[in-house]
DNA sequence: GTCTATAAGGAGATAGAC
DNA sequence: GTCTATCTCCTTATAGAC
């Protein structure tokens, strides 16, 4: 075995440690938010020690802002992977039912709802701020053929649209219901996605 | 003077010194949250050390527990003032709305987004559910109410309705429209609202 | 009742051996 | 590259003087 293909097979495993350190972190995330996470609970979650979770990551913050890359990437390539032949209201909603059924099996959403402190913290992050915006994008784009074609209301400004949007994505609601009431996944994502494009009010 | 008027007098100097400690607890959870909020932001923001802090309240847990429960008797108070001829819908508006302008002020609204963790430390505390149990039968009648008479739909759970209403009073919307829109506090009050009971379709 | 000073413990980050 | 052991700072909470 060459020299190279060992340094290769040595970069494969810490690829993989990597990527087994960010998934434990997104579930600790999920559990706990951000100022409850420590690294502690990342380390030992992981298996390993916590200066060797350093040498991947060199802070917190720099680990929760890459771990929130991969989700925002997931919801990227979740929008490329759907059918070309939708409308834009179905793109939309096939994207809002994935993040809430996301949440319900324990996740978190391409968008945590963040503290003040954590929205700072990532808005210094350059490149989360770049796939963000990339996906900020493609869902304005969404939203604005939408009310073109009339699927959407089109004297709603599009950021009020754009924004709501978003904080669907991580509304308490999933929660309270999972815990207080006895509804299915199902019932919980159609009643979301109800109360979200519709409205209380009756038809 | 007596002594019974002088510790009367001592009484509501102490009272005074509560609700300005309470005040300052509310201001800085609406600024930085139950995690970073520390004693000591407190303490120096009343103007006294945080030992006397801790005469008034033994411990971080119940000064924020009191400062909720005022901010839940706030919401008692504004729904028992209204006009008792509006109808259950044109209540829970205006309630929405009083929430809505109070964050827009810079304030937090009667329930606050919680973390699991803040959420977990509510529910241990049974004034604070007492409360709570109190201004969510009221709100719950008057959802009842509206889907009885036709002003909201009778076919979505109340549950649903009551959850979402909730998390709308503190949906973070309302901060990313004051950061990135140029909109006015009418406006966006005007819009959250129209989005809340009547979602992003057309009418 | 109020303060200065300090305990007690948690958490981010690192030194240095292997 | 990984670990044990430690540093340093911060935060909750309190002891003890006045």
């Amino acid at each position: 075995m060459s020299i190279l293909s060992k340094l290769s097979f040595k970069d494969q495993a810490f690829k993989l440690r990597e990527s087994a350190i960010l998934d434990a972190a997104t579930i600790i995330l999920g559990n706990k938010g951000y100022d409850l996470m420590t690294m502690d609970d990342v380390a030992s979650n992981v298996g390993i020690s916590k200066p060797s979770l350093y040498k991947h990551f060199k802070s917190k913050e720099e680990l929760v802002g890459e771990a929130l890359i991969r989700l925002i990437d997931g919801a990227i390539d979740f929008l490329a992977d759907l059918d070309a032949a939708l409308s834009p209201l179905e793109k939309l909603t096939a994207l809002l039912e994935w993040a809430l059924r996301v949440r319900l099996d324990g996740g978190i959403p391409f968008l945590p709802s963040t503290s003040a402190h954590v929205r700072e913290m990532l808005m210094r992050n350059l490149k989360y701020i770049a796939r963000i915006f990339k996906l900020n994008n493609q869902i304005e784009g969404l939203v604005v053929a939408a009310q073109k074609n009339g699927e959407l209301s089109a004297s709603l400004p599009t950021n009020v649209i754009l924004f709501s949007y978003y904080a669907r994505t991580c509304d308490p609601t999933v929660e309270y219901l999972q815990i207080f009431s006895k509804m299915s996944k199902d019932e919980i994502v159609s009643n979301m996605l109800h109360v979200t494009f519709s409205g209380f009010k009756p038809e």
